[in-house]
RNA sequence: GGCGGUGUAGCUCAGAGGCAGAGCAGGGGACUCAUAAGCCCUUGGCCGCAGGUUCGAGUCCUGCCACCGCCA
């Protein structure tokens, strides 16, 4: 280790509400984070990865009335689904913060609170408006359908209160500013677009408080006015600095939000107003960092439909990792969704998917590589130079993948064009097979033919090296399957060194393997989840 | 209503003045190391519609249609 501090990587998921099982979306979201955290870990970059739950919503309130329990006990037992849901899927998670629940949340969103109020950014105004408690906002007559909300089919209620405003409306300029230097990075360009149109044209002050009454005492207490509540998606952004100890405990704070050179939030493009707009100006009021990126993904449809509870159409995460395995989750989730648009998931679609890449194209090539190993070298790997045309092309290959990795994940956010690049370092291995025709070069090594050998030990070394250098790069996207993977190759992963070892000739090389056993089974069978 | 995006093979999409492409799915073949996988060959096109510019238009221009996004 050097005595230079660690370069830091701090990246958060939206934190969902918990009035309802996670679902889908909720996996894909948590996956793409785990993904880009993991691959900043395997830079040795020092990564802090935060989820959590999102539980002051009035959603929340009501759904635990109609269900006839405490809220508490309601955003208890949908917070463990969640929180569960990340270890079936893989998702390595360095914290998870819980809204309603813990005191460090409380105390930040407090301190955050008085910030802005010392600022003279918060002012109390009598509101009358047309609250949806599904989307928890405030509507204006010509948004509605119908009268109704056009997100939840439902009607508005009339509310007329007291509230705390934010003047929203100061920080156009700065948020601007922000927006265009880039000093806020939105991925992808067209969301950047919306947001910066939607800045241009003027902001309106925000109203950020609720009274306590409609809220039935639950959320945040506004901070010397015992009769208001902070607005959910004020506590509810402030996760992301509370977790850290905002307010409370500097050093962890100061360490992964102020001085870290990354502060990115994975978000659905449904709250992008409230990441790109409402959270940046809040920080600027009370003084603090704004995030350097904010990445915005796409929604999941099934079969074609859009995603609804009442629909039925849900597919649960869950029974996916059951059916399915992590593996084949993740690699659906990564490879075929479109980092930043809509996708539709099918049952059939990762089916194929998992099948093509993943049992066919990389178990295979595994599979064949180490049973001819095995069978040609009793599973010794012979260690030779490059010479032939065809070797030397699959190096070539091999050799430009850690480039377009680089690219595709610390540039670009695009796990999708990394897992393709990695995929054609397997297309190209699986041809090469077939190029050198192992096979028959073992028989006429057995005839005495004496440059059989020769060739046969470079076929096998340059397999058993992409497969080597394959296992390292999958890492960060199915880190259970690049374990089972090194296991059969013989060589243990260990934490740091990633990036050297991604290059074709690293030490350790793989000497000998194991015994080979798939490690994708065919799916033969279509699971009837969401048919 | 305003701004923007998209429309190309059954499906997902690339191509942005010069012979219409890739992957998957479908069909055929040779092979045997392998998970009946892999490899080779191959069927499949009103490039949304109509007009225009050009020697030449998925590509540029105009209009229209459809879908999507953001805003009102």
């Amino acid at each position: 280790m050097s005595g230079e501090a660690r370069s830091r990587y701090y990246i958060t998921t939206s934190i969902p509400y918990v009035n309802a099982p996670p679902h889908i979306g909720h996996a894909l979201e948590m996956v793409q984070t785990d993904v880009f955290a993991r691959y900043h870990r395997l830079l040795d970059i020092d990564t802090r990865f935060l989820t959590g739950t999102d539980e002051n919503s009035l959603k929340n309130v009501q759904a635990a009335e109609s269900e006839g329990i405490t809220t508490r006990e309601l955003v208890d037992r949908n917070a463990q689904g969640f929180f569960d849901l990340l270890d079936l899927l893989h998702v390595n998670n360095d914290d998870f913060i819980r809204t309603a629940v813990d005191p460090r949340h409380f105390a930040g969103a407090a301190h955050f609170w008085k910030k802005l109020e010392e600022k003279g950014d918060l002012y109390k105004k009598s509101y009358e408006g047309l609250y949806c408690v599904g989307c928890e906002q405030f509507y204006t007559e010509a948004e509605l359908v119908d009268g109704l909300c056009p997100d939840h089919g439902v009607r508005p209620d009339l509310i007329q209160e007291e509230n705390y405003f934010f003047r929203l409306s100061s920080y156009q300029d700065e948020l601007l500013e922000f927006i265009d230097s880039g000093r806020m990075r939105i991925i992808p360009e067209s969301r950047r677009n919306e947001v910066r149109s939607f800045v241009a044209q003027g902001l309106d002050d925000l109203s950020v408080s609720r009274s306590r009454e409609r809220a039935r005492g639950w959320g945040v207490p506004v901070p010397g006015d015992p009769d208001q509540v902070m607005y959910v998606w004020v506590d509810a952004l402030a996760n992301y600095i509370t977790a850290l100890g905002y307010g409370q405990d500097d050093e962890l704070y100061d360490k992964f939000w102020v001085n870290s050179p990354d502060r990115v939030h994975c978000i659905g493009k449904g709250i992008l107003r409230f990441h790109a707009v409402y959270w940046p100006a809040m920080l600027l009021s009370a003084g603090e960092p704004l995030p350097t990126t904010v990445f915005v993904h796409g929604y999941l449809t099934i079969a074609g439909g859009k995603i609804s509870k009442s629909l039925g159409n849900t597919v649960d995460p869950v029974e996916l990792c059951a059916s399915y395995g992590a593996d084949a989750v993740r690699y659906w989730l990564l490879r075929e969704v479109p980092a930043t648009l809509d996708a539709d998931y099918t049952n059939d679609k990762l089916e194929r998917r998992y099948n093509a890449d993943l049992a066919n194209d990389l178990g295979n090539l595994l599979n064949r590589t180490i049973s001819m190993v095995g069978r040609y070298r009793k599973g010794m790997v012979p260690a030779v130079n490059t010479t032939l045309d065809e070797s030397k092309d699959l190096k070539a290959i091999a050799e430009a993948l850690p480039d377009q990795l680089h690219e595709a994940m610390g540039k670009n956010y695009d796990p999708q064009a990394a897992l393709a690049a990695i995929n054609q370092l397997v297309v190209r291995a699986n041809r090469y097979v077939e190029e050198m025709a192992p096979w028959a070069v073992s028989k006429e090594e057995r005839n005495g033919d004496a440059s059989a050998t020769a060739k046969l030990d470079e076929t096998l070394s340059h397999l058993v090296e992409s497969l080597r250098i394959t296992c390292h790069a999958i890492r960060p996207f199915l880190p259970a399957a690049s374990h089972r993977m090194s296991e059969q190759l013989g060589f243990e992963l260990i934490d740091n060194g990633w990036t050297n070892a991604l290059k074709w000739g690293a030490e350790p090389r793989v000497e000998r393997v194991e015994k080979a056993k798939p490690i994708f089974p065919r799916i033969e069978t279509e699971a009837a989840v969401a048919e």
